[in-house]
Order: structure tokens, then C-alpha cells, then sequence
DNA sequence: CATATGTCCTGAGAGC
DNA sequence: TGCTCTCAGGACATAT
């Protein structure tokens, strides 16, 4: 479930890692399915062993690592993938090790962490290491659209104005906007009064608007509660913290229960494009 | 081209 | 109790 609000958090809780030394990398063994590491081990370890983490950043939902090569290192959690400078949840995920000198950043604060691990359940995250010009074509244009917290308003109309989706199936699309997922996107509707099920090409442009100040608002909120951890308690910061924004949700997960704004309706579950969608179906008509 | 659907993976929880 | 089934939704492959 990572989006935007969970990876940044995760970047900015790995920040002890910046200025470190990678010492020695292992792939853990467990008796699950091998998660996608590229390039295969024995090349990564060649190529991160001696160098220096310079700098951290986030590509839509991916931790990125800058090496003192001009490599990156590049972690996709996906549903249920951690990166974690603290002790694991549990062993028995965990899939990549990567053990740290500590030293200095180059601002001169000191880089404690001593380990930077990978931990996945279901496995379907990847860790890669990318040459410059692998990353630019990955994550750059049209890969990758501009990330939801850099994206002004009528650019993000402009992407999206002409699609026939529903505006919330349009929201995911990383190529349009990077960072929302699925929690998000509902939530966003909902501050937007925005109906889920409208087509793009059929919103106003202070729809929009509206949108997009949702998105701004809601991220923000989600950040500064340090992400969600849902009810099966996977999502945890770099230093194994859970988040609280799940406690602030207003319709996400809370089928049933009565509008957080109306008071009347009660908050609605539909499918679409094979995604729960929660919404207030009296608040959200624009 | 745009849009829709299927797939990967594990564990939790429901239902019998 | 223990089995089977369904669901969760990231990104990408394939189909329409």
C-alpha cells in the first residue's frame, strides 16, 4: 500500500543512512519466493560494495539512493515492501541486507545507521540499481508523470481533461500524476466533493482546481501523520514506527459508517477497475 | 492510440 | 479444528 505519504516518509526516516559506507550486501535467505533484484546479486554487490550514500529522494513511490558512482539505488515497495535502517518487523520477509560504515554526510551531520534492509511479505517489491541514464529513462517523461506535490493545477488538468475515466481510476495513473494510490485517491475525492465515478471529460476546470487543492491538502495531512498503517499493521516507517494518518482517514475503509461531513449518508463501497473506492454519495456530486 | 483486464505474491479473515 | 475461498492494490503485460 505505499504511496506517496508512506515512501516519503520512508525517505526521510532513512536519512541516517546518508553519509554512510556500504560495507557488504546479502540477499536474505527465506523460503519465499525471491523478490526481483536487479542486477543479479553478485553484480550488485560488486557494484555497492565501497560506495558512498550521498543523497536520498523519492520517484513517485520508489526510495531512490544516490551513490557517489552516479548509480542509484532504487526500492519499489509496492503492497507490502519496507525499507527500514531499525530492526524488522520480523526475519522471515526480510529480503535484502545491506550492512553500513557510518561516518559523515556531507553537511557534517553524523550517518548512524549501520544497516539499510529491505523487508517485503508478499514479495512484490524490487530493488534496483540503475546507471544515470537507466534512471532518466525510467522515471523520467512520459514514464513518469510530475510527482502530485509538485504538479500545479492546470497541469494537472491538462493531463487528465481529455480521458474518458473515472476521475479516481484516472488519479492512480503514475504516468499522469506520480505518487496517489488507491487510499489516497479516495480521499482526496472526498475533501474535493468530487464523485468518483466522473468522467475526466466532464469535470470543470474549478473541479479541478478543487482536486488538486485536495491533493496538496490530503498529502500533506498524510505526511505530517507519517503515513497509514492499515488494520494488518504491514506499513512501518525506516525506523519500524507505525503511521497514524489511518486514524484521520475520512472515508477510506469506513464502509458503512455515517459521512464524516453530512452526518447523513452512510459512506459507500464500490469497485472500480478492480479497486474498492469509498465515497459519500450526497457530498461528492460535483 | 486509449482504455480495460489479468497477473504476480502472501497472509488474514470469512465461511463451512 | 482445519480446510478452502476471497480479498488487499502496487506496476506491468496483454487484450480489446
Amino acid at each position: 500500500m505505499p504511496e506517496l505519504p508512506e515512501v516519503e516518509t520512508m525517505r526521510r526516516t532513512i536519512g541516517s543512512c546518508v553519509g554512510t559506507r556500504i560495507e557488504q550486501v546479502e540477499r536474505c535467505a527465506c523460503r519465499l519466493k525471491p523478490i526481483q533484484v536487479s542486477p543479479r546479486i553478485d553484480h550488485l554487490r560488486r557494484r555497492l560494495v565501497g560506495r558512498n550514500i550521498v543523497a536520498t529522494e523519492r520517484a513517485g513511490k520508489r526510495v531512490v539512493l544516490r551513490l557517489d558512482s552516479d548509480e542509484a539505488l532504487v526500492i519499489e515497495p509496492r503492497m507490502t515492501g519496507l525499507v527500514l535502517v531499525a530492526a524488522p518487523p520480523d526475519e522471515e520477509h526480510l529480503r535484502l541486507r545491506i550492512n553500513l560504515k557510518p561516518g559523515f554526510a556531507r553537511n557534517g551531520r553524523a550517518a548512524t545507521a549501520d544497516r539499510l534492509l529491505y523487508w517485503d511479505r508478499r514479495g512484490l517489491g524490487s530493488v534496483r540499481l540503475m546507471r544515470a541514464d537507466e534512471f532518466a529513462a525510467a522515471f523520467g517523461p512520459p514514464n513518469l508523470g510530475p510527482d502530485a506535490l509538485q504538479i500545479s493545477a492546470e497541469q494537472l488538468r491538462e493531463r487528465l481533461r481529455a480521458s474518458r475515466r473515472a476521475v479516481k481510476v484516472a488519479l492512480l495513473d503514475q504516468q499522469a500524476v506520480a505518487g496517489i494510490g488507491n487510499l489516497y485517491a479516495a480521499e482526496i475525492l472526498f475533501v474535493a466533493e468530487v464523485d468518483p465515478r466522473k468522467r475526466c471529460d466532464r469535470l470543470r476546470r474549478v473541479d479541478w482546481q478543487r482536486v488538486h487543492a485536495a491533493t496538496q491538502k490530503v498529502l500533506a495531512e498524510a505526511i505530517r501523520y507519517e503515513g497509514s498503517t492499515l488494520a494488518d499493521g504491514t506499513y512501518r516507517n525506516a525506523l519500524n514506527k507505525q503511521g497514524s494518518y489511518q486514524n484521520h482517514h475520512r472515508v477510506y475503509g469506513r464502509a458503512g459508517e455515517p459521512c464524516p461531513r453530512c452526518g447523513e449518508q452512510e459512506v459507500r463501497r464500490i469497485v472500480q477497475a478492480q479497486r474498492a473506492t469509498f465515497f459519500c454519495p450526497s457530498c461528492q456530486k460535483r
